[in-house]
DNA sequence: TAGATTGTTAATCGATTAACAATC
DNA sequence: TAGATTGTTAATCGATTAACAATC
């Protein structure tokens, strides 16, 4: 009998690679597979990935390996992405297009839900199936919608402030694309997205 | 005296977070910092940012701080950003479309040089400066330009093949938008770019 | 000088790996 | 049954933190 309680955080940042790598079974019609199949898959090693999820229950069977619908129904639910969660997007320059019309969201736990711009060129615009609102009621109308998740795809400058607003209208997890580092109050989750981390990590090995 | 080798993966992992945070506080005209304010400015600990420095030389001075555009260039030099690597992209959709016309590669050790799509209907067309360039074409130009950089943005199914492609086009850095590990062979970088991984970690922790 | 902050050492902490009994 | 693979323990490995002498 586990506790369950605490997984470490690195564990719970491997759990969306566990799981994408298992629906990408799945979509193959692969009924099992073993630590050591999702290792290779993955570059990790089996001990790894049998420990990991051994932090959160009993999902394989000895001499078999894990069965990869249940193993991935199981992770979903951990995860809290056997719901969707509604996004809004702030920002419709080339970043926020290109995640309004994002199809890897789908079947993920997310959807686009709205779409704010502070430029009155192209507020009231189309994205897709989104009308590009206005960021002055971007507070009213998140709080409004209960939505907890959120991307900032806005000019570096504008970053901070946004994010601002976005905690005082509710939002409790930020993915964050522009290239600073956020102020936000505990409780408040934030993650990044900037290219230009991995590839200058990667010249640092380019002779 | 330092021995200066093999610094651990995970330490220039973060390099680039704090050239980010020098670079910002040289445009606010900032002269010298501390272990503490970057500290501050990254959610880190003084301690490990100056054991992360130490690593690659001594950059400070005792009750002063660090110069930040000293450090600024000692760390773009460590980083082989100091110059400017070319990149190309492939997969000319939404996500390849915000790379090209990403205006925060600039000053950052990237530029991207070419783009290409296996689209007859797109290739031939412009972005920005780019003519969208033939896929057929891409292992004898990249090549032939000598490039060692490349950023996939083309569907899931395509991912591999081209990572394929570019390996044998003599591509040493992979940045991969597409949500799949990648198979490369040694001394072959990839980093991945999937924001449906931070959602789902963030996920995890919102009720 | 006095105050501040580095670079570095030693201590702590946590994560990964190796190994194997349990068992399907 | 024999072979395979899990879940878990103990050992290893590595990273972070705390503390402080050195010194600007």
């Amino acid at each position: 009998m586990t506790d369950f309680k605490n997984p470490p955080d690195v564990i719970v940042g491997r759990l969306p690679l566990y799981l994408r790598a298992l629906q990408q079974l799945a979509a193959q019609n692969c009924q099992v597979t073993s630590s050591q199949e999702l290792a290779e898959h993955l570059g990790l090693s089996a001990a790894q990935i049998r420990k990991d999820l051994s932090q959160f229950g009993e999902f394989g069977k000895q001499g078999t390996g894990y069965p990869v619908q249940a193993l991935s129904h199981r992770l979903k639910a951990i995860l809290h992405v056997d719901r969707v969660w509604d996004i809004a997007v702030i920002g419709a320059g080339d970043v926020g297009h290109a995640i309004a019309r994002y199809p890897g969201l789908a079947n993920r736990g997310f959807r686009v839900a709205m779409i704010f711009d502070n430029d009155p060129a192209k507020v009231g615009g189309q994205i897709g199936p989104y009308t590009i609102q206005d960021s002055a009621q971007m507070i009213a109308i998140i709080r409004q919608a209960g939505i907890r998740v959120a991307m900032i795809a806005v000019p570096e400058a504008h970053a901070q402030a946004v994010a601002d607003q976005l905690v005082e209208a509710g939002v409790r997890a930020i993915l964050n694309y522009a290239p600073i580092s956020l102020n936000v109050p505990p409780g408040v989750q934030v993650q990044y997205i900037d290219p230009v981390v991995p590839l200058q990590k990667m010249a640092y090995y380019l002779e």
